[in-house]
DNA sequence: GTCTATAAGTTGATAGAC
DNA sequence: GTCTATCAACTTATAGAC
């Protein structure tokens, strides 16, 4: 007889429950949220939730911290992926190399946006700043993310500038629900093709759905 | 003997609670900010609020929408004074015109960031896109800036983008609490300075406190 | 115009069984 | 490793007095 839960191993179990808190606090932020929530969206009891992960502020703390991890993988990944074509033009000039990297990551942000909740849960985290636990969390993260592309991507200030302040601009647009907007009113239309090219407006259309 | 609470028109009271709300629902977010907070810092009782405004979630749309209100009032105050400084050099190309107004319409903004609330609330607003009923009030004060942008400031599409791009990132840069950590710690110092000039830094250095 | 009292619902967390 | 039962705290909203 097939058990109502599944037994696995509490590792398995563990992400599991990330994966699913990733959805839950993204789609309704840190104190809609609910544990029980979380917890259905993983096919298991709510105290099991408790259990795991202490509290539910714990859960949100692991739960942003692996948010920013994959955020920084795959920025990396990306660099990689540049690097590597960038052996084939490797004389071509830095500015040109420095606007290559600058595409590929702007790529990789866009694929990670396409998981609303990895995104979502990262702004809900630097909403709160003034959280006392969870705010150095979120700086720390910010931060690492700066860090990233100031000594391993090799960004002039100007580009750091342009790469945050565009990321934020989709974010918003992204949690706003601008962007499923855009399929029926002309000004959000306009407005989603002006930020962005048509190429990004379709990708955040997706997205938000 | 003085009544425990002053007795003052409903309207007054009105104003006051939302200023009040501004505040409390610019630090904790919609669903962490409760009824009764409000309510004391508006010096009142929690039934009262409730009273005046029949839900909470009623009371936070009043709250978005004046906010939203104050923004747009505080831009095309910017734009006049724009105007009428324009005036003397009316001759000056298009474009150094544009630019000015740009400036003109980034000083406002950052007035109104230093009042923390104020744009905070504006930001969880943005963050609840998918609420059915303030997710809409969110999106059309959004695209009520976009339009005023476009068709009062006269700003060229890259200009928009760049305005609401560095608009959004200064939010965040705010809300994270970076700003204030700038103070402490030489990377956030770096990313306050790279991303914006050193002026713009103090500001929002000072609206984090 | 404003309060006190309180009902009713929700939610995080604990205890203990299997 | 996972559940059921349940408590204690909190929060929105209502009723009714002043």
């Amino acid at each position: 007889m097939t058990p109502r839960t599944e037994r696995i191993s509490a590792d398995e179990r563990r992400e599991q429950i990330l994966a699913a808190a990733t959805t839950v606090f993204g789609e309704l932020g840190y104190s809609a949220a609910t544990t029980d929530r979380v917890a259905r969206a993983a096919g298991i009891s709510q105290p099991y939730v408790v259990r795991l992960f202490g509290t539910k502020e714990q859960l949100f703390i692991e739960t942003l911290r692996r948010t920013l991890g994959r955020l920084l993988a795959a920025f990396r990944a990306a660099l990689a992926d540049a690097d590597d074509a960038g052996d084939v033009a490797a004389d071509v000039a830095a500015d040109a190399d420095g606007k290559a990297r600058e595409a590929r990551l702007g790529e990789a942000y866009l694929e990670l946006v396409e998981d609303r909740g990895t995104l979502l849960t990262l702004l809900h985290g630097f909403m709160m700043g003034s959280d006392p636990v969870i705010g150095p969390v979120a700086r720390d993260g910010f931060l690492q993310v700066f860090r990233m592309l100031r000594d391993e991507a090799g960004f002039e200030p100007e580009q750091i500038h342009r790469f945050l302040a565009d990321g934020m601009l989709i974010n918003t647009l992204l949690a706003s629900g601008i962007g499923l907007a855009a399929k029926g009113d002309r000004d959000a239309a306009e407005l989603m093709d002006c930020t962005f090219g048509s190429h990004v407006a379709e990708v955040l259309e997706r997205a938000s759905a």
